[in-house]
DNA sequence: ATCATTTTTTGATCTACATCAAATCAGTTT
DNA sequence: AAACTGATTTGATGTAGATCAAAAAATGAT
């Protein structure tokens, strides 16, 4: 685990060292306690966080009003509502930590003035987009597509060790896409 | 729909003139007959495309040797396999022709000269990625998680009208996660 | 420790969609 | 037009996972 954000940003692509100051002052540290909501779906996502330490759901409340999780991102992962942070519009999706969690936070017209001021700080962007992004994204599409419920399971905490102690079946079954007693069964080995 | 390549640039993010020269030079224009693969998995993507006129698929060739569509690129899309082109690895899709087309490609290297040469295009290709990829992909995930087949199929000739006329059923019902069988009886409204 | 609340498990039934098999339709070739 | 080919439709049956209901287990509060 990458305790430093100087180290996460520099571990994405190299910056010069004086562009690097100037954007480590734009970056803020913050502690937030279990529950606390990072997005509430309606409200544009003005931040893009680096978590560095706890966990957090992305999450979707259909028309009956369930709760339908679409990611987690535990520690050093990034977090951001990406599509309503590129357009600054209401986000569909909330986000909520499920740990007590620690992360660097940097808002949306500081990004937007560092990328236009800064030529390798853009280089920096892209990189953390195709890095942290595009792959993962692509890569659950796929999972949707062709997995079964158990071997989703099976992918999931094969990346995610330990995932099973700190995330509530509950929650696991809603990014699953099936519901908590399949997932149950799947456990318990009858599926 | 867009003709001009330059167009195509100067509506994603504005170029000064001198850097938009440059960059049309690395393009090049080319047409192609259907059924031609853009790209076969296991080759890295070594190329962007603008489609200006035609149709592709995207496809997964699964264990049991089904393909299956992950994906339609119709007239004005971007057509790449983003995970294997930002990391020149062999693809896990291929991508093939579905109607005699016409299109604008680079290279991955030429790519990678401009963005590294221009800090203008280096914003140019985030404006890029966030406007024709992001929110597309997002929303496919939800897709997938939320709709059953029928709204699936719904949405889909509703963002696409003509997809119908242009993509056969089994290719639709492959992209939407269902069988044949199944587009074929949504369809006739008996599902 | 006891009670209350939440989380997980178990069982019975139901449903959307798959699978398998065969029929029909459309477009091409001879 | 007849014959061949591929695309679409129809029908019968099977299955993964949902839903509904209730029990059991874990967690937390007094």
């Amino acid at each position: 685990m990458k305790e430093s954000l100087e180290e996460i940003i520099q571990t994405i692509y190299l910056l010069p060292e004086q562009v690097l100051e100037e954007v480590l002052v734009n970056f803020q540290h913050l502690e937030y306690p279990k529950n606390y909501f990072l997005l509430k779906s309606g409200k544009p996502c003005k931040h893009l966080w680096f978590m560095t330490k706890g966990a957090a759901r992305h999450f979707y409340t259909n028309e009956q009003g369930k709760e339908m999780n679409t990611w987690f991102s535990l520690d050093t992962q990034i977090i951001v509502d990406t599509t309503s942070f590129v357009k600054q519009e209401p986000a569909h999706e909330s986000i909520q930590l499920i740990e007590d969690s620690e992360m660097y936070s940097i808002e949306y017209a500081a990004l937007q003035v560092l990328l236009q001021k800064h030529h390798s700080f853009a280089l920096w962007f892209i990189k953390l987009v195709e890095l942290h992004y595009v792959a993962q994204i692509e890569d659950r599409i796929a999972d949707l597509q062709f997995l079964d419920a158990k071997k989703r399971y099976q992918k999931l905490i094969n990346l995610n060790s330990g995932i099973t102690n700190r995330v509530s079946l509950g929650n696991i079954a809603s990014y699953l896409n099936i519901t908590q007693e399949t997932l149950s069964r799947i456990r318990a080995g009858k599926l």
